[in-house]
DNA sequence: AGTCGCTGTGAAAAATCGGTGAAAAATAGA
DNA sequence: TCTATTTTTCACCGATTTTTCACAGCGACT
């Protein structure tokens, strides 16, 4: 959902472009439009709400009621409370020193003119890549990768894979790490889960020849999976067991195929 | 010095807008200003460039010499040599469905109808706009010249590296300095740390021809660096030794990929 | 009992991976 | 141009991974 905080004094703008940005479509899901008249009553807005959930985005007038600044206090409130916001002007003066007071002194992420050729296209493209710009920010920050399911927890980056908080190891030779294709085997499993994967359909996901990859292997890396999970649990095939009594890495009867099924009950 | 790419093929954009940009102060640093006339000549600079000193922003056209995608190959081609380029449209054609693509599908930082009242200030402001926030996205990740990596330090200036305080040498000469390739090599896999990258990766960020980088290649270089590493630690091998215990240079066990893994149990 | 299909297994064969030195090819510098 | 250096290629080896094979256990059905 995408978050629109707007403040504008003016109906017939609001008449204008409301219907557009309710309408259009940001990311997929319903956007929140908030409108303010006044600037007095923005900076209250603004106040009253939360600091962990502001808005996405935020389109302001400089020129309100006559007041050349009121749009820049709007602005430094929004930007006191979250910094990161970006923030479009939509106004009247383009060409003027008040695009360039919005752009440099308040550092404003767009300056919209209201008075140009399909004003309202060109107000959601510009959202769009404001909200576009701000997403990249974040990203940058955190890249984590994991895949999740009850004890386990699969590393994108490393592919290392964990159960329990322990290393899964190849069970040939514990101070080696898991194989390749186990490793990738068992996400695939774990991330299809809760349905079945056939050879043929492992193959395919896995990008291995289809003539070679058969049903032969896959019983064999899934052996090793299993036998990977027993060395951690350390005792002598506890997890193998697990899995005969239809937890962990279970058959699933038909055409050959394997399902992870999180043991302890709880779904992935 | 903020350097501006610019391509434009018609001469009185030409004229008109180059004396601005050059004289503009945009950080207190004269300004250098490149100007190509075709996309297929922009294609060639930005081939002969060094991946190291990109631009500070680029200026482009969409439509040139008649063509409507023209711009945009340009920007594709910029994109993929420097993905945090900040790229700005300059046209004839805003509200447009050129402006949309511009905004939505390739990314651009901004799009700047050239007709428009005070056009040569809305650029220059624009610009300035463009550059604050692509210093605030590097000033997010490290605005420090130097990758530090647990005992490891590149020094992005002089592209020394150090290990434990002492330089890295070329193992087939003590007196002379680290080969440019390993050098690059190891800066890409300490950044994409804790990522592993494969050969093909490697040829791609260090702007090398794919056909030509064979993994075969990849395995020279990294036994260059292991040895360089070696050498610093004096001994016979440590190093390599570490490697094989899964710390500093490691395999990553599947598409011939390398991965960085800051010694001594910390991660990057 | 017989036999069919599915699953698990160990052992062996086959393929791949990662490391190596030496030599050829490409590149940079004078 | 010639030389020094860097980069790529090649052929080889041992270790590891992956696949294949042959067989055994088990339940279902006839």
């Amino acid at each position: 959902m995408a978050s629109i905080f707007w403040v504008e004094d003016q109906s017939h703008w609001i008449k204008k472009f409301s219907p557009v940005l309710e309408r259009e479509d940001f990311d997929g899901k319903p956007n929140s439009l908030t409108i303010l008249n006044f600037a007095e009553a923005a900076r209250q807005k603004i106040a009253l709400t939360d600091k962990d959930s502001p808005p996405d985005v935020a389109l302001l007038d400089a020129r309100m009621n006559g007041n050349d600044q009121a749009g820049f206090t709007v602005s430094t409130a929004l930007r006191k409370k979250w910094p990161r916001l970006p923030i479009i002007y939509l106004s009247e003066h383009s060409g003027t020193e008040i695009e360039r007071d919005a752009l440099e002194q308040f550092s404003a992420q767009d300056f919209i003119a209201k008075h140009q050729h399909n004003v309202e296209q060109v107000l959601c493209w510009r959202i769009k890549a404001a909200l576009r710009q701000a997403s990249l920010d974040t990203d940058l920050s955190a890249t984590v990768n994991v895949v999740n399911s009850g004890d386990l927890t699969i590393d994108l980056n490393t592919w290392n894979v964990y159960w329990k908080g322990q290393r899964l190891m190849n069970p040939s030779n514990a101070r080696r790490p898991l194989a390749p294709t186990p490793r990738k085997l068992l996400r695939e499993l774990v991330q299809s889960s809760p349905r079945p994967l056939t050879a043929i359909q492992i193959a395919d996901r896995l990008d291995l020849d289809p003539e070679k990859f058969s049903y032969a292997s896959y019983r064999q890396h899934i052996k090793t999976l299993r036998r990977a999970f027993d060395a951690v649990e350390d005792g002598e095939g506890r997890f193998t067991e697990l899995c005969n009594n239809g937890e962990g890495i279970v058959t699933f009867g038909d055409e050959g195929a394997y399902l992870w099924k999180p043991p302890g009950g709880k779904s992935a």
